[in-house]
DNA sequence: GCTTCACCTTGACTCAGGTCAAGGACACTC
DNA sequence: GAGTGTCCTTGACCTGAGTCAAGGTGAAGC
């Protein structure tokens, strides 16, 4: 599929309000974030609204890169395609995520990948040039997203902790006592499940039956008692030996 | 181990001659090699060289990240560590890569991981506050910075991503893709399993055991043949049925 | 009141992968 | 050549967490 069928339509993101979801959830993601609210507006001129077709390609491997691309919503699968035709994916990317920018920072270069749509979807096009130019010229912005990208590499190493050298258990009592309201008195605390058991299961990389069986054994443990989104927790350092 | 006895010797690379090899493979490294000459002078007037015999260990997780790495040869673990004493390896550094630069720009400057010696090796120790400096004044390096991070974290994310998703079954046949010796010809190829059977484990989230058992499996079905280190996949198309 | 539907819990069963324990294959040293 | 240590494999067994299926509960709508 030709790069021209891809597009199923390219819109001009100036065109959007300010309190749309798009420009919102672009503003907040970590690359962007700590952008002065002018240079931000600036940007954000030069940003258009790519809608891709499943199976649509939007760059081949090779292609001179002059985009980085926020993902909206969809799927965008990035591989290599070796000369006997086989193909390698190194990376599927999902809503929230960026793409192409690590090429962005290195100047004059080409994808080094191919990106084609697993299914239908919605992207940010953002000119390499003009936010190149806008981290450069900015040293105190360079550093902020320095000090950002770092500690998003760190929060990915906890995370990959937690799904190794942790198991279910610990992840569960980790994400209680980093839900707590107020502070912790004489060794008890009081958290709040906020979001629906099925959402808390999913973050925590597990079954909702889970987590439901590993509430009820604390329970029953005598470390916690629940109230319906409410959990009290008898004694934190019980909770969580190590730590 | 204590980090005294890590240290074989330390010895300052400003005592070498600029045309030793050691002082032109740091210069040509992608981070440095774009500095100006009497930039990357005085960046060398404060980087030692570390000798580490094997089993030794750089840092732990936790300690005071003054250093960040550039391997000379040999190989270094970068590992996680469990209150129980499990280890996940994240990642194996071989000659010509750094590890550590991401740290110098995190709050706390503490390293997130533990880094041992899986070998004897040779190493540069670059000092972050002079390395940050650097970096501050020289808005290409800290381009070249932005982009070697952003890499990182989409591995990171790409390593979260097999672990939640996939089963070390799966895990386990896309190491061996990935760690191909020459192209594949006719739908067969042979890889090559450089490191120790245990470390190849941990970076899997797998016991050695299962490592083990899961080759056995692959070989028994006909997928695979294994020779110590070598292995040889009869049919690529067969052993990744997606993908 | 009665439905309906989303959300959660519980029990019974399964299975991938971990744990424990034993032993084989080398490489080194003495 | 015997002894020792490291690395790997194998077998027997165990267990944490997933799956499937059957309710329970409460809110919203009729």
């Amino acid at each position: 599929m030709s790069e021209i069928e891809a597009f199923v339509g390219v819109l001009d993101l100036a065109d959007m309000d300010q309190s749309t979801l798009l420009y919102e959830s672009l503003r907040s993601h970590y690359l962007f974030a700590g952008l002065e609210a002018g240079d931000f507006e600036r940007l954000a001129d030069g940003v258009s609204v790519v809608n891709l077709d499943k199976g649509a390609i939007l760059f081949h491997r090779g292609d001179n890169a002059e985009f980085f691309y926020f993902m909206e919503s969809g799927l965008v699968e990035l591989s290599l395609i070796s000369p006997t035709g086989d193909k390698k994916t190194l990376e599927v990317i999902g809503p929230g995520r960026t793409f192409g920018e690590a090429v962005a920072f290195m100047r004059g270069h080409k994808y080094p990948v191919t990106a084609e749509a697993l299914e239908a979807s919605a992207l940010c096009r953002i000119p390499n040039g003009a936010y190149v130019e806008l981290v450069r010229s900015d040293s105190d912005a360079s550093m902020r997203l320095l000090a950002d990208l770092s500690k998003h590499l760190h929060d990915r190493v906890r995370e990959i902790e937690h799904l190794t050298v942790q198991n279910a258990r610990t992840r569960l009592t980790s994400y209680l006592v980093d839900h707590l309201v107020g502070e912790p008195v004489d060794d008890q605390a009081t958290a709040r499940l906020d979001l629906p058991r099925h959402v808390i299961a999913s973050r925590l990389s597990i079954q909702p039956e889970t987590l439901s069986r590993l509430l009820r054994n604390l329970a029953d443990e005598g470390l916690i008692s629940i109230d319906d989104r409410v959990v009290f927790i008898h004694s934190l350092s019980r909770l969580r030996p190590y730590d």
